[in-house]
DNA sequence: CATGAATGAGGATTCATTCAT
DNA sequence: AATGAATGAATCCTCATTCAT
């Protein structure tokens, strides 16, 4: 491969190991294998990059840094009224602003793959930078969570304990999508955890707690 | 190490194996370090298992037998109609539910951090295994949640992607847990995921969707 | 190659190593080229050694010991009064000493060669065990020189000085030897520097300091 | 770097890897290292030399050709009878022929350190430069040494043994000083060697050999 | 001429697995 | 059955050298 300017070849390289590394795992990838796909001699990785280890750091950074200008571009939400507003629109709103941190985040499929496989077992360094990255997602949709509640549209709850769900249903459910090889649908995740957290799940003829006949004590173990 | 029948000391090893596949992950754990933690010679471990990947299956293995055991051993719910219930009641009884289940999967915390660090970038047979370890345990609370739907105690939704957005939720918080090194209280946990699933978080001063102002409609996407 | 016992093996390794390293030197020497000399297997040789390094400095280490046991069995020399002796006495008896000496650290010309061609350029851990066993040796010739000025035998210079000459002059010898692939004859070279650092070169025709006649003081630079 | 004229250039190249060479052996010292400190391409560096060895042979050679210079400039030497000089006027005249050739060889102190820690364990072709160096230094000093001979002014023994010797014994002494980190002092060295050698280590007291008295036999070890 | 980006041969080291004892 | 010494495939990384610009 001729010359090609520094930054980009960076970038290409960033590319082709994000290409094996989605493919094969941390381990399993091969200098060789990243250095073939980026058409690249073995010694040429290394004018880029220290190892192995920081072209995976790298990749898990990009992200990083997408969501630190997640955080950074924040805005308090200005949100109406709660009794202007019906619950479907709530979910509605809910659900796109859900995915549009998403989409924001895990960028490409390949991307959502090595986070979501990547879960640990790696060097500690690595391990801090998937945790600062699961942290920050977490936070970005806890503080919109916060804002709605100080809207009065979500009720009073632990925003970052449901902020956390959040994101681990949509993983849960994105990395079931992975295992089936299908394509993952990030929009439609939004969608559905949008409308679960919302609603929740006790159906209406289940009486209200406030409800006066005080019936058998619950809660204690078999 | 003094004498001791053959599936005695397979059980050894596997206890030695899961703690320290807990504490270093399937790469960086060396068939020296199981043997040394078992106090066997490196060449018996060959004579109780294939390789070293089939002892790290046989362990996930061991958590695939219960999570069948308790699919095998799920009756149908026998639930109360849902108009003697009050919300309380049936987030404490889900809330139970879950952490049986979730005790009989994730047995010790050992067998959590393996479970919830290995997430993939293993061989392919490995992440079959935890595949079906995550199915499984979806399915039995999907099935729990099926049965209350039945009795009318849940709405009518999808109870697998309920019973998914569950489990990730829950692993999302125990991954936190235990990133910060405390000790994972899967009880607690059970208890906040049952509370989030079944309350739902939009505030009561929402409007209803079935509410007769039309308005405009807010929120579907083109 | 079958077992062997690990002293033994590790023996056999290292001289083999011995053998390698003095033909070929530090850097050009393979761990490859020392497994295939001692008929091991590569990964072998990392059971008895840290790194090729080590091996190396084992080697150096052992001829450190040996001087250090030539230290440690230093008794102060008995000495006759020097008028009972002749000038071919005393340089007879400093050649043997010398020679046994030598002998003794330079036990045989592989490890001659390695220690006469390593100068430096290594390892700075390296370099500090090269230069104890040049410091040990010249000390122990130096101990000699000392308790024969004290016996009346040698004229009173500087024995640490003249002990380093000595050992140089022995090398350069010895180096030179083994640059034309002769083999090194440590009794010649041992007579050979006895006799002249005994004698001096000087011809007895020059006049004596002493002498009468002062003219101007030749030979002090300013 | 600014405009420079080939030959200039070339210097340049060589006094930095004079340097590096100096400060890290050959080994140690990398291309780039070299490049750097010259401040060029390391591209440019193959402009002006075949290859890392030929740089480090260069620098020997230049060398050389100084030892080579001061044979060929050398003269047989008008030496007084012996009659007329005195011991100390031997010493003083000896000891300022040979700082005289050791400056003219050792140029600076970089070339002294290259010289002696680089003894060996490289390239043939270098070990036979550096072999050729050690010859001419030393049949520099022993021709001059054979003139006294005839002149009668040293005893009649193998000039070049002693000229090896004499050779070997300032480098010794100059390696102890730059394992010390002192700067080397070439005049200081040629003085004690030349005293050492001129005047020889046996105290008067001790017979001479021509003395009647046989006496009991020598070599046998006490 | 000068550059430095690109290269890949070469070498050290690790570690799962085998097998003689 | 149990061992642990021996193995060598596998892999990362360095650095002298080339060559397109």
């Amino acid at each position: 491969m001729s010359y090609m300017r520094s930054a980009e070849r960076q970038r290409h390289i960033l590319d082709s190991a994000k290409k094996v590394f989605a493919e094969r795992g941390f381990h399993a990838a091969n200098v060789s294998h990243i250095c073939a796909e980026a058409g690249i001699g073995r010694g040429t990785l290394y004018l880029y990059f220290r190892n192995k280890k920081s072209v995976f750091e790298a990749i898990l950074r990009e992200t990083l840094a997408r969501v630190r200008a997640l955080i950074d571009s924040q805005r308090p939400l200005e949100l109406p009224p709660p009794e202007t507003l019906r619950r479907r629109d709530v979910v509605a709103w809910s659900s796109r602003k859900l995915h549009a941190i998403l989409q924001a985040v895990f960028e490409d499929e390949r991307t959502l793959r090595i986070l979501l496989r990547e879960a640990g077992g790696l060097d500690v360094d690595i391990e801090r930078v998937l945790g600062e990255i699961d942290d920050g997602l977490i936070r970005v949709i806890a503080e919109d969570l916060a804002a709605a509640q100080r809207a009065g549209i979500v009720r009073d709850i632990d925003a970052r304990v449901q902020a956390t769900l959040m994101v681990g249903g949509i993983e849960k459910l994105a990395l079931a999508a992975l295992r089936s090889d299908e394509p993952v649908d990030l929009r439609a995740l939004a969608r559905e955890v949008a409308r679960f957290h919302a609603t929740g799940s006790i159906a209406d003829r289940v009486r209200d707690d406030a409800d006066s006949d005080p019936g058998r004590d619950h809660g204690t173990d078999p």
